[in-house]
DNA sequence: TTAGGGTTAG
C-alpha cells in the first residue's frame, strides 16, 4: 500500500505528476490506484514518471506497486535500472514474488539486447538470493543464445546451473535441440551425438523431430550413413513425420557424400509425401547439382521454385553462378549476376569470389581488376579474395594481385 | 501456449 500523505504533507509542497494532468493535485485514493491503472493501459512511461515522483517525495510504496515499476523499466528496455531496483528489492520482500520479472529481465537481454553474456551474469547474481529460481524458459533462451553464438563453454555452464540440486531442470527437446546444433555448429559433431545419447540413456529425453534433424546433421558430418538409416527407422517406429527442415537435411548430407541419386531420391519422397520445399530446401538442391556439374538440372530447380511461388535468394542465385563458372559459362555466369543488380540484391564476398575465380580460369585479369574495384567501391574487404587459389594459380599475376589487394585492405 | 532444427566461395 502507498502510505499517503506523506509525513510533513502539505498542499504547498504536494507532488505534481504531470504525465496525467487531470491528477495535478493528487488524490489519495486514485494515486493508489495510478500505478495498476496505468499498467492497465500500458502507459509504462507514465508508470515509471509516477514511481519516481513517490520516490522523490518519500511515498512508500508496496509490494505490488514495485513489481509493475520493474515491469515498466522492462517494456520500456532499461534493462539495467531494471537489474539495479531488482537487487535493491531482494531480500525485503518475499523473492518468490520476482521470480517471474527475473525471468523478464533476462529474457529481454537475450531477445531485445542480444546480449546474454549480461544476462547469465545477472541470473548468476539472482540465484546467489534466497528463494530467486528462474524459469526452465529462461535457461533454454540463453542456451539457445549462445549455441547460435558457437559460445558452448557457456552452454555447458549453463547445463551445469540448470542440472544443480536446487533446480533440477530436464534437458528437454528445446534445450537438447540447441545444445546439438551449437556442437555441429563449432565442428564438433562427436560432442553433440555424444551429448544426444547421453541424454536419450538417461531417459530425460524422449527426441521430437527438431532434436533429430539436429542428429541427423551431426551424423551427416561424421559420414555415418548407418547411423542416419538407424535414426530413420526409429522415427518411424514412433511415428515422427518428417518436414521440410528434417529432409532439407538429409538431402544436404548425402549432397555432401556426393550421393546425388540418393538427395533426388529424397527429393521424390518430399514431392510424394506432398511435404512443400521452401527456399532453403530449392537451394540446397540448386547448390548440390551445380556442384555436381550439372548446372541444367540446378537451373530446373530454379524454375520449379519459382513456379512454385519462391523467390530465390542471393544463396540461391550464387549458388547458380557457381554452377555457370564451374562449366565455364561465363557469359551465363555475368547474366545472372547482371540480374542480381537489376533486381535490387547486393552481391557478396562469396559471389565476388566464385566470378573471380571463373574469371581466373579464363585467364582475363583485366576482369578480375574490374570486379576488384566494384567490390571496394561496394565497401566489401577484397582481402578474402587473397584466399582464392585460384589467384595464385598465376604467380606473375598472383603476385601482383596480393600486392593491390592487401594494399587495399 | 511455446523457446528449439536447415542453405553459399577457396
Amino acid at each position: 500500500m502507498i502510505s499517503f500523505p506523506p509525513k510533513n504533507h502539505s498542499k504547498k509542497n504536494a507532488p505534481t505528476i504531470y504525465t496525467v494532468k487531470k491528477w495535478v493535485y493528487p488524490n489519495p485514493e486514485r494515486l493508489q490506484q495510478s500505478p495498476l491503472l496505468l499498467s492497465r493501459n500500458q502507459r509504462f512511461k507514465a508508470i515509471i514518471h509516477v514511481f519516481s515522483q513517490l520516490s522523490s517525495n518519500e511515498i512508500n510504496a508496496d509490494a505490488q506497486t514495485h513489481t509493475i515499476f520493474t515491469k515498466a523499466l522492462l517494456k520500456e528496455h532499461k534493462y539495467e535500472e531494471a537489474a539495479d531496483f531488482l537487487k535493491t528489492l531482494a531480500g525485503k520482500s518475499n523473492n518468490f514474488r520476482l521470480n517471474r520479472v527475473f525471468d523478464s529481465l533476462v529474457q529481454g537481454l537475450c531477445t531485445f539486447n542480444q546480449d546474454p553474456e549480461r544476462g547469465l551474469c545477472l541470473l548468476k547474481d539472482f540465484l546467489k538470493i534466497d528463494g530467486v529460481c528462474p524459469s526452465s524458459r529462461t535457461f533454454c533462451l540463453l542456451i539457445c543464445c549462445f549455441s547460435q553464438m558457437g559460445k558452448m563453454a557457456r552452454v555447458i555452464d549453463l547445463l551445469e546451473l540448470m542440472s544443480d540440486d536446487k533446480l533440477k531442470y530436464p534437458f528437454d527437446n528445446y534445450v537438447c535441440s540447441s545444445v546439438i546444433s551449437g556442437f555441429v555448429r563449432i565442428g564438433e559433431p562427436e560432442l553433440a551425438v555424444g551429448f544426444y545419447e547421453t541424454a536419450v540413456k538417461s531417459g530425460s529425453l524422449t527426441p521430437n523431430t527438431v532434436t533429430c534433424t539436429t542428429v541427423l546433421t551431426a551424423y551427416c558430418k561424421l559420414g555415418h550413413i548407418d547411423k542416419v538409416s538407424d535414426l530413420v527407422a526409429w522415427m518411424e517406429n514412433n511415428e515422427l513425420a518428417f518436414d521440410v527442415v528434417f529432409y532439407s537435411n538429409w538431402i544436404y548430407g548425402y549432397l555432401n557424400e556426393g550421393l546425388i541419386q540418393e538427395a533426388f531420391q529424397k527429393f521424390r519422397a518430399m514431392v510424394d509425401k506432398k511435404v512443400e520445399l521452401d527456399n532453403i530446401s530449392y537451394t540446397i538442391l540448386i547448390d548440390g547439382f551445380s556442384k555436381d556439374g550439372n548446372i541444367e538440372k540446378a537451373v530446373g530447380f530454379l524454375y520449379k521454385m519459382r513456379r512454385d511461388g519462391l523467390e530465390p535468394n542471393l544463396v540461391t542465385y550464387t549458388a547458380i553462378i557457381l554452377g555457370f563458372c564451374k562449366k565455364g559459362k561465363l557469359d551465363e555466369a555475368f547474366a545472372i549476376f547482371g540480374m542480381l543488380k537489376r533486381l535490387g540484391i547486393e552481391a557478396d564476398e562469396f559471389t565476388y569470389a566464385i566470378l573471380i575465380h571463373g574469371v581466373c580460369r579464363r585467364g582475363d585479369f583485366d576482369l578480375v581488376f574490374q570486379l576488384l574495384d566494384e567490390m571496394e567501391k561496394r565497401g566489401i574487404n577484397p582481402g578474402v579474395v587473397t584466399t582464392t587459389p585460384s589467384l595464385m594459380d598465376y604467380p606473375k599475376w598472383g603476385r601482383h594481385l596480393m600486392l593491390m589487394v592487401s594494399q587495399k585492405a
